[in-house]
DNA sequence: AGACTGTTCTATATTTAGTATAACAGTTAT
DNA sequence: ATAACTGTTATACTAAATATAGAACAGTCT
């Protein structure tokens, strides 16, 4: 796998893995039907327990990123089982102090949105979310 | 003051009243000199203790946004001396995730940056950052 | 039956968040 | 100078979140 741990991040370890994961997704190197490490083989790769790798995949199921299937394990689910139009009524309190604290910083409404659309770009690259229905 | 605790929040309190203040500073609600409630006040206020309140300060002041007086207390910043260049830098890693969440969750690039520009209006309104050195 | 999945349970150590008192060191008005 | 106000620091404690550890369970597929 492509992930990689930072052990001296403040950002909890489940969810490193749980960001990386969806950003894998994102940039389509991740593609639907693909199925994640199993936990115990995951967390002996990166050198952690088992259970945090689990917490990682109850979150990742939870907001409907895979598909859980005994035996054959974490399968990665397509873009429409994961759509959510909702998605930034939900998370603009998430990104409003973000962008406040660029404000303040001297960042210009153009310098934020030309960032935000490098990190789409490298996304676009993947299947294709072109925002049709 | 305009702040209110989210007592049900994940968000660490501390957190909660530095972003409000950061965003009041972008909003234009706090200007340049304001002095904000002192920390025995203003914990007082919110019925929370001191030390949660100066935790919130300290990191303001550590990111440039206060400046403390002995006895005039916590004094907002002008712009000037919150300003830093490298922002984006240091934060494309906060901004990453997000993305590529809302990227799964079928947001096309233009509805994203809508909402940002819609955020930064808010903002705009403010003494104004104009972008200018 | 055996080997593999995720899941659940219990237990523990560590760190972070928040509260609680108390005292200290400057600053300013009286 | 004294008093009253600042932020700051120190210590102590509780509670929650994070991470680890080992064991057991329940499906699934060969």
């Amino acid at each position: 796998m492509f992930i990689k741990i930072d052990f001296e991040s403040e950002i909890p370890i489940y969810e490193q893995i749980k960001n990386q994961i969806i950003e894998g997704i994102a940039s389509g190197n991740l593609a639907e039907g693909e199925s994640l490490p199993s936990v115990r083989q995951f967390a002996s790769d990166i050198g952690i327990n088992m259970h945090t790798v689990n917490k990682a995949y109850l979150l990742l199921r939870k907001d409907d990123f895979v598909t859980v299937h005994k035996r054959k394990g974490v399968i990665v689910n397509g873009f429409a089982k994961m759509r959510d139009p909702g998605f930034m009524e939900k998370n603009s309190g998430t990104i409003k102090p973000v962008i406040a604290e660029a404000y303040c910083k001297g960042i210009t409404e153009e310098e934020f949105i030309d960032e935000c659309k490098k990190i789409f770009l490298t996304f676009n690259k993947g299947t294709g979310n072109d925002g049709s229905k």
